[in-house]
DNA sequence: TTACTTCAAACGAATGTTTGTTAGTATTTG
DNA sequence: CAAATACTAACAAACATTCGTTTGAAGTAA
């Protein structure tokens, strides 16, 4: 399977196709940086342990100027986990509509996975642990979300023991012991490793496809 | 200092709040409730998104009151995490003293995981997510702990790959597997739910060991 | 001008914790 | 035994601090 890049990626570069005929709004940003500094700080000290002041002084302004770029704490928490929500759910679309084999497909997930965990990491993990703080419309919408896609997961799962290309297993178990397994890239991984992000899904596939025993 | 009034006037509280304790034959252990509560607290809001009155609420007094039985709250989330971090080591130092081959002390860490998960989840939970908030001295103490105990959990999985007993995959990606995927159970796992812990522990070995292709 | 950005100051609410005090219970003392 | 004492656990009130957010004024660039 092809890896695709992914869409959405955290940006620091403002999208706007330049050149001159409008030069006007020389902007950098800002909106995006703070929420990209918000992702990295919500990780490593939980949105309940990150105070509006702590990122104004990562970002650079004071606080109170924030709230020209952003309407609420909440908001920022929002935006970072409906965009990952989102990039989850369009890339299993994708997965979905090829015509590899299931396990094919299911490796292209946990791939997919990995990738993400290392290419947008802070917010990826703030959707993972932070989603619970989202604020009551969004939040049930989140969960929705979230249950949509492994509901997607389980499905190739299931198809694959159907077509005998996988050992007839609980699904739930196989399911959450993949989407578990992938988490402990976000603490572990460091792009200085032993290994890098390819050899890094290799090995993960392997475990999880072929198991540790002999 | 000036005595205050307090003659009727409950003090805009509608629910009498029970005044007279039990006879002295009842002796709750307040503390340990207060433990036990703050730990299913922090695992569903997290540690800072608990506030001490919160955790007054659910233990049945008044937040100042709690400060009769612990010191701070600080110390309640060290209590928890210490604990936890103890059964675990003293756990994997009565496995790696059996006579078992290694695949069954992996296997039985594994269900040792499982178990604690599913009968002291909260606390699990706490020492699993929260144990960053811990103060300085302590934070580092149980960062060792737990390198500790993975550096040991790892040396059974080089000593087994040593042995031929399992496949020369890398021990990191193995180990990390492994703990991660354990930790699902505790989002997952109701005690109604269609699998039972025992069979819940051999779906998750299998997975594990055997993989999940054909 | 107009539109946008920044910030110091302040807001009310909530935080963890301390204080002063009271009521019961256990223990010691006379 | 009863009276005096000490201890425990509970409470309301207040503490200083920090929180997210709003306001209003000043600055900047088109």
């Amino acid at each position: 399977m092809t890896p695709k890049p992914i869409a959405g990626a955290p940006a620091t570069e403002g999208a706007t196709p330049e050149k001159h005929p409008e030069p006007s709004s020389r902007r950098p940003n800002r909106r995006q940086l703070i929420l990209d500094e918000a992702a990295k700080l919500f990780k490593q000290k939980g949105f309940g342990g990150t105070s509006m002041r702590d990122l104004a002084r990562e970002v650079g302004m004071e606080a109170a100027s924030m709230y020209n770029h952003i309407k609420s704490k909440d908001e920022i928490l929002d935006l970072i986990c409906t965009r990952i929500a989102h990039t989850y759910i369009s890339q299993l679309a994708d997965i979905e509509q090829t015509e590899a084999s299931y396990a094919d497909k299911v490796k292209a997930l946990i791939r997919l996975h990995i990738r993400l965990m290392i290419e947008d990491g802070p917010a990826v993990s703030v959707a993972n642990h932070d989603w619970k703080y989202l604020p009551e419309p969004q939040l049930t919408q989140f969960k929705e979300a979230r249950k949509n896609y492994e509901k997607g997961f389980a499905r190739l799962i299931e198809q694959g023991i159907a077509a005998g290309e996988f050992q007839p297993i609980n699904v739930s178990v196989a399911l959450f012991t993949i989407l578990s397994a992938v988490r402990w890239v976000e603490l572990w991984y460091r792009p200085g490793r032993e290994l890098s992000a390819e050899e890094l899904e290799d090995h993960i596939i392997t475990m999880l496809l072929t198991g540790l025993a002999k």
